[in-house]
DNA sequence: ACATCATATTCTCATTGAGGTATATTCCAC
DNA sequence: GTGGAATATACCTCAATGAGAATATGATGT
């Protein structure tokens, strides 16, 4: 993947916090909508761009759209979602995301919404 | 410095081959026409962007504007650029700006061109 | 087959950014 | 202070992008 794309990519405010979530595992779009507290068609339409650019991958778990990141990044795009996350460490906004998704969805009970049934595996 | 920021500074093409220039020094606006083969506003302007959002600094020399990196660099704008030269090292529209930075300036001459004389300080 | 839920796509509008031409500024040499 | 070189800015045009509303698609349960 060229560099300038994976820039691209990393230029937006809400592509960059649903990378620094996908860091910590798979998550589905309605969680996004829940964790990010934007609209569906917004969540939609960046995890396609950020899809169609190769920075995530998607599977389809019965309803659900289960995003990941790459399971085989490029050594530029491991290095800079490494950089990422190093630096989203020290923001507010981003840590103040993964704080919600460990208090929300830490841990999975039979109280987690529905339509997180497709992730529980993943903690 | 918003980490969302410097992503919107490195998702230009131009910007990312004066930044990996700059990496190996200060220049002056006439290295980037000569060395990128782009007009003056174009180079002008990206590096006014670049300067405006903290990614380079500028002093002026005489009839010259000399560019270089930050010398005091937030740790996410460090870590980027880091990440960046890295990345850029195995690309080879980059391999080749820096081949043909040593090439024209690897070591300055009395047949350099009078613009360069700012920054034979630099090698 | 039908209703429903989760997600994607289409359309439109406003904003942004890049590039070019022309013009302004800043410094130097004389 | 006049002219020229290096650089910056203003203004214009055009393409890309992001956001929301409405609509479409695709899977599920009955």
């Amino acid at each position: 993947m060229d560099l300038i794309r994976i820039y691209q990519c990393l230029c937006d405010q809400t592509r960059l916090r649903v990378l620094n979530l996908l860091s910590q595992g798979p998550l589905c779009v309605c969680h996004f909508q829940e964790l990010l507290d934007e609209g569906q068609v917004k969540i939609s339409k960046h995890l396609a761009y950020l899809r169609t650019h190769g920075m995530v991958e998607a599977t389809r778990e019965a309803n659900w759209m289960v995003y990941r990141l790459p399971r085989k990044p490029s050594p530029e795009l491991k290095a800079n979602l490494a950089c990422l996350q190093d630096c989203a460490r020290e923001q507010s906004v981003f840590q103040a995301d993964l704080a919600k998704l460990r208090r929300l969805h830490g841990k999975f009970t039979d109280t987690s919404p529905i339509c997180c049934s497709p992730s529980k595996s993943r903690i």
